[in-house]
DNA sequence: GTCATTATATTCGGTCCCGAACGATCGCCG
DNA sequence: CGGCGATCGTTCGGGACCGAATATAATGAC
């Protein structure tokens, strides 16, 4: 992620080059690290998990959401997965060929449309997510369990906070 | 972000749909709530300073990676701002086309590419990046300057265990 | 019932994104 | 000094990504 600089330096860097703007350096740190670390966990668990199921990050998010929420109408889906329903729509056209998931149309409502996991799909879930979840401890590793909590729950506050505005 | 579940709903049926598999869910809620928080930060950063600027998340990135450490080397560039060096071409192709950077030969070594800001891109930095940090203090609201900091730290943490490996 | 308003998914153009293949260049070792 | 392995940026193909425009369908007003 951040190449042939370390963390110390980049901090360095910063403080240096913006030291006379009167910036919030505690929320600039905060978010930044969230974009950060965020890149740097898709980028393993792309390299190690997703690695050989031919699925995007992406691809794997979208499952995922129709698997935990079983048949769904697409604009929750895209909603969930933190994508424009434009976005969306390519995306399942990808899944579709690869026989994942399946449209039908909503039962009463023929504008909508619903997605759900085929057999295939619901398989590869299963199999996938024991693996996919052993990287998420890997990446924790360092961070003791009241450390994660904390974490995960400060981000829920930030993620609150954005839902309201 | 999450569309039109709350975030207890969103747990409710995860708890329930991953009961039996016996999980690490509090590096799963770490893990998925970074990557939650971040989607939702660059959505709002781009709705809200972004979005008159003509400036892409990932073009604003490798902006903010030259301006603060000046005129450096493709490849160094593309690992600061997280993407990979065939993505970094194409951006500096676009913002060359802006007229926020310019692409110079090494001095000695014929192979590498230098990036600098222009004057412009220097000044739309300069302007910028003040609104930007507002909204990242917007951002981190809710938390205590002591939340802000432990999150930064856990997720630096995060960062140094990844880069290791 | 009709028409305007609203809501829905898709399409489209431009950009980002990766990894693999490529061509140019460099550094080293003989 | 000659060649060859390593390193660099670019190109390319396939896919993700957004926001605006579009087409279709449902809803509400009257």
């Amino acid at each position: 992620m951040t190449g042939h600089h370390t963390m110390r330096q980049t901090e360095e860097a910063i403080a240096e080059r913006l030291g006379a703007l009167n910036l919030d350096f505690e929320a600039m740190w905060a978010v930044s690290n969230i974009y950060r670390a965020s890149s740097a966990i898709r980028n393993h668990l792309e390299r190690t998990v997703l690695r050989d199921t031919g699925l995007t990050w992406t691809g794997f998010v979208v499952m995922w959401v129709v698997w935990i929420w079983g048949e769904s109408e697409t604009r929750h889906v895209a909603a969930e997965a933190g994508i424009s329903k434009g976005t969306l729509t390519g995306v399942i056209k990808t899944l579709e060929s690869y026989r994942h998931l399946r449209r039908s149309p909503h039962p009463t409502d023929r504008r909508r449309v619903m997605v759900a996991l085929t057999a295939t799909g619901e398989r590869l879930m299963r199999e996938l997510f024991p693996d996919f979840n052993r990287q998420e401890a890997f990446v924790v590793k360092e961070l003791t369990g009241e450390q994660r909590r904390e974490l995960a729950g400060s981000l829920r506050l930030v993620l609150e906070h954005l839902e309201r505005a």
